[in-house]
DNA sequence: TGTCATCTGTCATGGGCTGACATAATCTAC
DNA sequence: GTAGATTATGTCAGCCCATGACAGATGACA
């Protein structure tokens, strides 16, 4: 990896948290991209080379934890069923991110706060959520064999339950990853004792 | 109603439909407030009078609709489950708007289409249906005397529904009414074939 | 009709975002 | 290490969304 590259993601990193750590002090909409830039030692021009707005630096460690999702998903093995896999892949890339970097577990929260702070921003997770929730639904087709109703739900479900299982979690001080994975569990037993068996098959 | 409360109605419905259509002509982000104001003789300062945001007269037709469905389920009986509740009042909000006004439901039409060929808005209408789901859930935790897990997954389960009902309906050239309908009771039907007896009670 | 409340248009301003162009930094090959 | 190609950055101009302030127009009401 040459200096270039390592140079343009530490300029990325460094603009993800002097926007968080703004966002945080003064609120989102109350920051501006020059603030940012300028907390970076970098033109506002140059910032819209690294993010396309202003809402996408937020949301950029939620797109990445997604993408570290799916990669998980596609490692599942073909035996698990559908929501079972889905899960399994969600309690790996949690688990990565425990295992991983502070810097990183320490940036997602962050964001999280930011996220569950501004309506504004938790539209755009919602948005994140449903474009990943198309790539979602290929996997879970692919299992099933169809790409019908029962699939659509199934893939609705898995937001749904993902989204109830992190909702107000800084809200009930649990806003560390251990609370977060308790939750969790909590919402995909309650998942499965709600669900008729072989629903998702 | 006198003359001037008239007036401001009228101005209100000409701004959706003209932004409507011009949405629809040349798509969301292309169309600017001075187009959307120049089309009903009004200068783009009375535009942000009426709505706070362009992306609120988009979805101003849904807001409207969620406002109907509220109401329609504070007076469901108390025998209801709550999930049943929420089926009922959806059905008598669809009903209310397949008797009312032709043109209310053209616009109706035509504001799904706009949300559904534009990322943007979509993104807009979750967090109309976030907002609207926190409402959803103070009726779900009255109804069932606790504000727990469950209840938050009732509620979350009932959106996932109402999405996977409407979703890909223009894709699918269901774009009428009837077609909604027939979608949404097939999704009801599968929640009620996949979930255990009494799951939200 | 005259007074009051409210709606509307005009103007000025700030902030998000983009294209164009020049400069500076890095990479590659010699 | 130097020269040229590649890529990142800064500067500048500009569009559009959105908001506050003020003045003029219009409907409400006695």
């Amino acid at each position: 990896m040459g200096l270039r590259e390592r140079k343009k993601a530490k300029t990325r990193v460094a603009l993800i948290d002097a926007a968080l750590d703004l966002f945080l002090a003064q609120g989102y909409e109350a920051t501006t991209i020059d603030q940012i830039a300028a907390a970076v030692d970098v033109s506002p021009r140059t910032f819209f080379r690294y993010f396309g707005s202003k809402e996408e630096v937020a949301l950029a460690p939620a797109a990445d934890a997604q993408d570290v999702f799916l990669s998980e998903l596609h490692v599942r093995p073909a035996s698990e069923s559908p929501f079972a896999a889905l899960a399994q892949a969600m309690r790996g890339a949690v688990a990565l991110l425990r295992e991983g970097e502070p810097e990183d577990r320490q940036r997602f929260i962050k964001a999280r706060q930011v996220v569950e702070a501004s309506p504004m921003i938790f539209a755009g997770q919602m948005r994140l959520m449903m474009a990943n929730e198309q790539r979602i639904l290929e996997e879970v087709a692919r299992r099933r064999g169809v790409d019908d109703l029962r699939s659509q739900f199934v893939t609705a479900t898995f937001t749904s339950t993902i989204r109830v299982g992190f909702e107000n979690c800084t809200l009930e001080e649990l806003s560390d990853l251990d609370g977060m994975t308790q939750r969790l569990e909590e919402t995909f037993a309650l998942v499965d004792e709600v669900m008729a068996p072989g629903w998702d098959g």
